[in-house]
DNA sequence: GTGGTCTAGACCACT
DNA sequence: GTGGTCTAGACCACA
């Protein structure tokens, strides 16, 4: 797993390291009761304050994602893959949602939509 | 048209109102060289301070939605329909990438994803 | 309201200062919608860092009971009386619960318990 | 007497050792002068450093309930059975204490939370 | 070694 | 003025 941050955007960097990890567990690159690299480690290789590490564990730790041990280190908590599995499909539901909105604006036809919608997913890579 | 903002939003409320105005004017409830509510107006409606709507104004100026004019009020931008077209069509097509993203780690197959489509989108109101 | 820290209690200074507003908050001491001190005037106070202030606040968001507005400040949030009773009761029972696990390792028969018990509640102030 | 720690607590595994230990010994599951495993034997068993079994340990003897014997092993010590329930007589006023404290919140008559006590009495299983 | 907390500054965005 | 983020150190408790 490899956390890439710019500096340069307006997310905030806590937030970019959560969002990196959290696509890391949900994706599967790291199993449950995997251990991350330390707060310590990973602040000297992002080449950022140690409390900005510290800080997005403790959220990911908020969110369910590890559990930090003192001493120890900073696991990846065991999840319940039916309560993923939903929030990633709310989070679909919402893009299509949004993206059906923005059409409404557009005055697109539900058709052209359709095709909008067959045309990006052809162009996004191997299934 | 009616400018509805949430104190307790993360979105800052200039944004709010800049959002809300473009809808308006995408939607065409408002057109091409229509009036808009005065700074003044608009901030003693919505309890806000001025400088806040003066900054809202100013960001729709800068995107090309509206003119202001020195002593005479704020006014709907002509617009290139063709380029307003473009920017809602790539609007839709990043919230299609999101969703697809999204589907990714969820290991769904895209008969998955184009049944969720085609379900959200019967789900979504009349034509 | 007013919050009083002990740096030498086990408790982190952060969260001393979220109970304590909380306390306040469910004790009806500041109201949905009142302003709470400023982060800055609260450290100032309290002779600590911005930061543990801040997190202080941070954490009473993540929790529901406050509202961080950029640029205005800090407002008690609106609850669910329900909730928050709900909340309250559940915190007693388990209160109960220690006390009663504890007695049965004391061997303390029921009657036992309810004495210390009714001891307890008239020696603690009005109703 | 078996010991069970959860590493994703709160609370050090040190504490947790402890705790039951202590648990075990007021309940009189083990008696006066009993030996306890050692060392060595828990820190296998549990799968944990030795440093913790070992300050576990001290922690116990700190607090008078075991006497550790260089080179042989660590007993249950004799208790003065008065001071074990003036002890435990305290955490049950201090558990009351905070119920109290917390129906003061909720703005609980007496009456109300005689009756929440009896009720959790009723339902802890037999005396 | 690990994570948890804290300081005393700083800069930024928003009102 | 307000909150949000960040730094580069520090000390502590735990394993």
């Amino acid at each position: 797993m490899r956390v890439i941050i710019k500096n340069s955007s307006e997310t905030p960097i806590y937030e970019q390291i959560c969002e990196q990890i959290t696509s890391a567990i949900l994706a599967g690159e790291v199993n449950e009761g995997d251990v991350l690299p330390s707060i310590r480690q990973l602040a000297g290789d992002l080449k950022v304050s140690v409390m900005t590490t510290t800080r997005a564990y403790n959220e990911l730790e908020q969110r369910g994602y590890v559990v930090n041990v003192q001493g120890k280190g900073c696991y990846v908590a065991p999840r319940d893959s039916e309560l993923i599995r939903e929030q990633l499909l709310r989070t679909i539901e919402e893009h299509f949602g949004a993206a059906i909105e923005t059409a409404r604006l557009a005055k697109l036809s539900r058709a052209d939509l359709r095709t909008i919608f067959n045309f990006t997913l052809e162009g996004s890579g191997d299934e």
